[in-house]
DNA sequence: TTGCAAAGTGGTAGATAGTGTCATATAATG
DNA sequence: CATTATATGACACTATCTACCACTTTGCAA
């Protein structure tokens, strides 16, 4: 189970570095891939391959079944933590989640998966998310 | 169950004493979370799995469902207490609730689980609480 | 082919934050 | 009152992050 949010910066040359609590589960191996509300996932290559199969026996006759399909498998790439313990995000999902060079990011522990965002979205998102999570509290 | 009322002080590196009569039941490991009116919550594994495990029935294709999922897990953090009885906070959790290093820190029983709170604020809702309290008395 | 520019990969040193230990002070207990 | 347990502040040590720098590869153009 994946915990927390740290602050990082992308390096001048597209890289991130993985806050080192994650690093032991993810370091023989990971994937990125495109995540909802546009950030990015890393996932453990086992908890990859799980998504992948649901996500392969889900109907194609399903149009939006397709194109969550598409998303992630052709945004998905996998990747491995250098001794510094970051890891290069390619210029397609760059772009996907709005992370520039040098630009603050944060990385979430989000339970199964670590989620990576540009920052200025992760503050508008964590309102929200915040949000729903006291409105939870108050309903019980 | 956790019960009773103690001052501490967040020392300079971000760490909070847990009480002693709380210790024996947090030993083996706890999660710190964001509670209600901005205090923190301290878990017992136990007490945490049972909260966790509620998220993961819930469908990641709803988007209050994936905002909950964030809103928990983003805002928890495992901890372990050290050999002098402390928990490190960490800086997104710091922020959550309004401690700085060497503020005071008012730590409460409140049944199931422990709350931490910044003094100034549990002050304030102290005397909310007992004004309520006071008035339910009344009524009956 | 050769040369150049851009992008990717890898490593290092210094700063900072985090962790662990200890000694003393304070409080609790019998 | 003596003894034990607990809390706090200080300090040293370690891990981690960041900002650089250097090298390699790739693509493009001369």
């Amino acid at each position: 189970m994946f915990l927390g949010e740290f602050q990082h910066t992308m390096d001048s040359k597209g890289r991130v570095v993985i806050p080192s609590k994650f690093r032991t589960r993810l370091q023989q191996g990971c994937v990125i891939t495109k995540g909802q509300d546009n950030c990015l996932q890393i996932l453990t290559k086992k908890t990859w391959e799980e998504e992948a199969s649901k996500m392969a026996s889900l109907p194609s006759t399903d149009r939006t079944s397709r194109q969550l399909r598409r998303a992630l498998f052709s945004g998905a790439i996998d990747v491995k933590i250098d001794s510094a313990g970051r890891v290069p995000i390619p210029e397609n999902l760059r772009e996907y989640s709005g992370i520039d060079f040098n630009e603050e990011v944060t990385v979430t522990g989000s339970g199964p998966v670590v989620e990576v965002w540009c920052t200025r979205s992760w503050k508008k998102i964590q309102k929200e998310a915040d949000q729903s999570f006291a409105n939870i509290n108050e309903v019980k």
